[in-house]
DNA sequence: CAGCGGATAATTTGATCATATTCTCGCGGC
DNA sequence: GCCGCGAGAATATGATCAAATTATCCGCTG
């Protein structure tokens, strides 16, 4: 709980949405999993209410799934999920590669160089939470770039739908398989090539999306 | 009525929440302008917890705002923002467009015509309100057409962020100089022609962003 | 007598509210 | 101009109520 190095003072419901978003994110929540408000009040230590409105945020984002009954759960994807995450990745992620290869700048680029070489260390030593955690920054880093909030918005919801079954491949398979597909990336915001970053991005997300969708139930 | 027929299984926040959605979406609401929680627990005569769940909700979708503050506001559109709405909107609607067009059957069809009428009688009696509820009913039974719920809760998302300034325009020029671009997709959904669809609901968003853009301060 | 089914009780979980606390910002006073 | 005070607003707590799930029991049937 050192979230205080941050922000002097964030509300209850900002920390707690973190939390959960990270749990989410890489791993800690397994799909299919229910997630109780008052099971989170003992293990975040934290009031009902925060923990309410942090869970009603990652509902609206896909994060979590709400259930006739009420209870909350981890969503399962199905290959039909799967193909429309997987079409709005491709839709959007490319645009965002776009502009981020024409406003890129040298310590821009050097930190996600530095960002890449950290995820390139994680997938040889078989880190699987290092993984999920580099890779995810190294595309947040990335979007940052881009300069346009809404559309990083968008991008990082569809992150978190698909992050506990991401979590889930890679703990079955170990990270010795997975390509690391960002060299292109790389160069082409290095040679501020803006169409070529798309094309690799596009190459990077339908490859992810595959490895997901292929080792799925 | 029926409203007790489905109103008491659902929980008081998802009932505000619909309804705060409503009034973002059909203009009850103006861009910058303060919307206070208690404010909201005497307009709706709710209790506290449930608006600000439903708050939170409509803030992760981008429909509020969340002041460093923590004062929360419509959002204000800059011209940076209605490109990104604009550019995320091609790049998703057309999709569902396609796909719509491959799964609509006659029933479907002749719905999607019928709030088409009504979206034209709006127009031309210079309903505004009328034309923004028939518009977003067009869209959104046509979205539901294409079984893709993970796209269309994207692009609702969509939906929500530019619904207000919609409305400004509208108020301020009226109906009169809204052109319906729907015919051209009826008849695509009619020929079960997906390119041809998604080329229309391109021209469709573009011209409706535009309309948006050129008219904002 | 064993096994089954349905009803009912117990427990868990979610929803809501009233209230206390903390924070923000404007307004005077210095 | 700066500081502190106070009203208004947001945040957070815990209690209470309602709904749903699970466990249990009892009588019945084969």
């Amino acid at each position: 709980m050192n979230v205080q190095a941050d922000s002097p003072r964030l509300p209850a419901h900002e920390l707690v949405y973190r939390r959960l978003r990270d749990m989410v994110l890489f791993g800690e929540l397994v799909p299919g999993q229910p997630v109780t408000i008052q099971g989170l009040t003992e293990t975040l230590g934290a009031g009902m209410t925060p923990v309410r409105e942090a869970l009603r945020r990652l509902i609206a984002e896909g994060a979590l799934a709400f259930q006739d009954n009420r209870r909350i759960i981890v969503p399962v994807l199905q290959a039909a999920d799967l193909d429309q995450l997987t079409a709005a990745r491709v839709a959007l992620e490319p645009l965002l590669a776009r502009r981020a290869a024409a406003r890129c700048d040298a310590a821009e680029l050097r930190r996600l160089t530095a960002t890449d070489g950290r995820l390139d260390r994680a997938i040889s030593k078989g880190d699987v939470h290092g993984y999920l955690v580099e890779n995810h920054r190294f595309h947040a880093e990335m979007n940052a770039i881009a300069g346009a909030p809404i559309l990083t918005d968008l991008v990082a919801g569809l992150w978190l739908r698909f992050g506990p079954s991401l979590r889930v491949v890679c703990g079955q398979f170990g990270t010795l398989s997975l390509p690391d597909r960002h060299k292109d990336l790389l160069d082409a915001l290095g040679t501020r090539d803006p169409e070529a970053a798309a094309t690799a991005m596009e190459a990077d997300v339908v490859q992810g999306m595959e490895q997901i969708r292929d080792r799925l139930p």
